[in-house]
DNA sequence: TCCTTCATGTAACTAGTTACATGATTAT
DNA sequence: ATAATCATGTAACTAGTTACATGAAGGA
């Protein structure tokens, strides 16, 4: 079977701890949704299709009448999650933001019309900054419940996002005064 | 008729110069592929619905008996342009990174299989913050020659990603020393 | 009582990539 | 000659999002 870049964001959760799809929209959403989203849509079928392949194991743990599967990696999951992780071949960097592109074709508004938008892309960044702490706040919270460890390359990554956004707001920031001091 | 993101970076391009589906394809290539990459399979069908709205124009010019079509942007297609560039609403700015991804879940591998990833990664941004400098120079001279101006955004936008992918090698290469340290 | 969270899943749709098909012109 | 570039387009596929449908448990 082909495994999909969703395939390992699953697998990788789930090497760190079992849990249900829902658990995983969760914790994906304040971790590998910074450089990797996932939704609903793509973890259902993808924990049957893991399943069938052997790669993960289901366990039916329902709460009262409420339905709950717990999926559990197994050894082989674990061993293609490695294969996967080991390899140094890689796709690219990938941005996609409708903001740089405006800005990109902005000597089409007047220079009054380009400032608002600089201001808002500047906005934009540190909010992301601030949004990232957060979400590092409920990710190690998350981290203490269940009791597993804090490791250090979360920390890393996540600290990763928070710097990007600042050294992005920074660039904005920079670039505003340039345009403005050329006029 | 709805404007997708591939309809505004048809009609930007158009509205620094008129040119061929294949024109726009080369240019995208060394500009905003970076920030907003788009095929040839989204130009074709977008350049005839465009056309459809009354929001470029079409010329045939061929060479000998190989077909050109040029387009060229009309006044709506100008004014639709403005309105969405000056509008400060705008989408996420969106990362897509495998490597990220390995990184993050790398906790599975050994150290020494950790090192290679990370010079891989570093090597990766250093290379595309060259490629971007050599687009800059392709994107300058196709404007030299076609005796288009050379706007001072263009310049910033392009510079932008060297910027970035500098600071990404460099926070890797950062990233290397503190997981070296550590040990 | 009512709102939020937990929980699973499917269907329809949108965007985007890749492969295919075709063929002329130009530079080496 | 022949390889690279110019040139247009479609078809099939893949990935991913969003909306819909359903309903229980828990907290305010």
């Amino acid at each position: 079977m082909e495994l999909t870049h969703a395939s390992y964001v699953i697998l990788g959760l789930l090497s760190e701890r079992p849990g249900s799809g829902y658990d995983l929209k969760r914790t994906a959403d304040v971790s590998t949704r910074h450089f990797w989203a996932i939704s609903f849509g793509q973890i259902y079928p993808e924990l049957k299709r893991l399943t069938e392949a052997g790669l993960v194991e289901v366990e039916k743990s329902p709460t009262g009448s409420r339905l709950r599967n717990v999926y559990r990696i197994t050894e082989a999951g674990r061993e293609a999650l490695e294969l996967w992780v080991a390899d140094t071949a890689t796709g690219p960097f990938e941005v996609r933001d409708e903001m740089l592109l405006k800005l990109f074709f902005s000597d089409v508004i007047a220079p009054e019309e380009r400032r608002p938008l600089l201001q808002a892309v500047e906005a934009r960044h540190r909010m992301a900054a601030a949004d990232l702490k957060a979400h590092g706040q409920k990710f190690r919270q998350t981290h203490a419940r269940e009791g597993t460890q804090d490791l250090q390359i979360h920390k890393e990554i996540l600290s990763f996002g928070v710097e990007l956004h600042t050294w992005l707001a920074d660039w904005y920031a920079g670039l505003h005064a340039r345009l403005e001091e050329k006029r």
